[in-house]
DNA sequence: ATGATATCTGTAACCGGTTACACATTTTGA
DNA sequence: TCAAAATGTGTAACCGGTTACAGATATCAT
């Protein structure tokens, strides 16, 4: 490996003016700067990472903890940040969590002895409550930490609310609501939507849990729709989880919409590889990662931001789970 | 932030010996050993990682290029990697080079110099072909490079015939398959073996290309559903291509899989997901991974290799896109 | 008793860049 | 014309661990 020295070196210079023609800082004259820079390339000379990171106390890249890789939710979003990242400058180290809250602080702790220059948070996991002394730049994600640190979501709330008016529009009599996981945020805030346009609009309801994955969803909506088989519209918090309410219904011999309408949450592409594709409230996904990732720079290069909490609008895509149901009997 | 010397002035050694007892090297003396072990505590020692690496000239993180995160077939091996890797004490970077040639050159140049001890490359595209002067320990997953660099692959070819046969001893008279990319090995091998066992048994059939890609299959496909009406049955390169050619299906009014079976390559949870779920050649993806991950831990650690190429099998996996057809008409 | 070996510890150099500082030389401007 | 400011460059210390080496004791074998 060549190092800093050798160059130097080869161009009759020292390393200390080597460094200064890479990294174009301080007094260097055109000779020096002309031999230095031929000497790089014969050598085909690469600056050390690692030992420029020592020094510097920054690595130049941003850490991304996601709860679950599987979900694809979640590359989409790692996508995002990973773009923006890139034209800043910074490079994306992508930690899979697992929803375990220890390995989430294991990473937090490798990634700070790495020298990351920011962390964004996107876990499911309710975790812990010294963010604040973590000691390194933070932005959250698609999840509510604490007012301290800058958090992007989409706006849950109207959400939930807006899947609920879709389903009782279209005719929709009774409706059940698989809920996210107890005590996250987004989940929260879906359900809460949810619940005031129905207690508002005085329809039957029902929630039960579901996390958002796919074989709990499709075993929770089996029971549901065993208990309760009038129900005739679900509401999921996530598209994964729509998918598994789709296939419990089919598996029971609904069809969906004409028996059961369906609407997930989320928007990723998974949902129009379905069939019938799905009805869903889209997250603006990439727009939420971008920001996530342009706010955690700011806040990396000590620049102002104008607010801690970003709420991002979703939007009902209205596809083929559910449908306007013709004013006929009862 | 606390460094080794601190540790050394708090416990009256030197910082040698602090460094000695950190990594159970050399000799060291139980009462200084105590004394640098309660320092630790007390200061909240952890050494850093950066200035280990430095030295070692290894971080104990090994590098995993994808092509696309966005094809759940990657999360599902990162994964796999991952837990292994984990498990024998080093960390993976995680790298989405898009399928893009420069993107993964430029990772591969960062991971180098951050001292990765090993890449896992899994890139669709065929790229360079100097991998044996890369300089790192590497292993090819999902891909084939070159005979001097290790390995893993599922049985592309077998997997191919195989769900050829299936289709044929399913009745179907008029089978299609959606290629992958071309010059891409195990795209052609898949190929190769449906092609075998098509000709062999002399059934009508056309082969187009479709990258892995829902969109693109679901083009091509429309296209060829009109060009050739009577084509029952489709064998699709992934199982994502898989879910095009069911929804262009369907769209055209063909019900799958009264009129049309269809059978996918891969075997990702979401083809589960599917309604109805879809029947496929299923890779056995987390023991590709792991394997992987196993390869090249012993590469780095010049444990020998048995053998350079590894090929696990795939398995027909039935579910509801295919069935076999009563004999009837004609 | 005595040389050989094992145990213990600290000093200083090293990994490969970066930069404060000191010292020159050149340019500016009054 | 001469001090002040700007420009150019090298030395050496630093980032925070690691380790070769040397010197000091302790233990062992003969």
């Amino acid at each position: 490996m060549t190092t800093i020295r050798d160059v130097a070196k080869h161009a009759n210079v020292s390393a200390a003016t080597v460094s200064r023609v890479l990294n174009k800082k301080g007094y260097v004259s055109k000779e020096a700067e002309e031999a230095v820079l031929t000497a790089i390339k014969e050598l085909n000379f690469r600056p050390n990472a690692v030992a420029r990171t020592l020094y510097n106390k920054s690595s130049r890249m941003i850490g991304l903890i996601v709860p679950d890789i599987t979900n694809p939710f979640f590359p989409e979003l790692a996508r995002a940040v990973e773009d923006v990242a890139l034209t800043y400058g910074y490079t994306v180290v992508l930690c899979n969590a697992d929803g375990n809250v220890e390995k989430e602080h294991n990473y937090i702790e490798a990634l700070k002895q790495k020298y990351v220059d920011g962390i964004i948070l996107t876990t499911n996991q309710l975790s812990f409550s010294d963010e604040e002394e973590v000691g390194v730049p933070m932005v959250a994600l698609d999840r509510i930490i604490g007012s301290k640190i800058p958090t992007v979501v989409s706006s849950n709330e109207e959400g939930g609310a807006a899947a609920a008016r879709h389903l009782i529009e279209n005719g929709c009599r009774f409706l059940a609501h698989l809920r996210g996981p107890k005590g996250l945020a987004t989940a929260e805030d879906r359900l809460s939507g949810f619940r005031k346009v129905v207690e508002q609009s005085g329809v039957a309801n029902v929630i039960v849990e579901a996390d958002f994955h796919f074989e709990k969803s499709e075993q929770v909506t089996a029971k549901l729709l065993e208990h309760h088989p009038t129900i005739d519209g679900i509401f999921a918090s996530s598209d994964v989880s729509a998918a598994g309410a789709i296939k419990a219904a089919t598996a029971m011999g609904k069809k969906v919409p004409d028996d059961l309408q369906v609407i997930g949450f989320d928007g990723i592409p998974f949902g129009e590889m379905l069939v019938p594709s799905l009805t869903t409230i889209a997250q603006p996904i990439y727009k939420m990662g971008a920001m996530a990732a342009r706010l955690l720079i700011k806040l990396i290069e000590n620049k102002p931001l104008e607010r801690f909490y970003y709420e991002l609008p979703t939007e009902l895509i209205k596809r083929q789970t559910t449908r306007r149901k013709e004013e006929n009997n009862e």
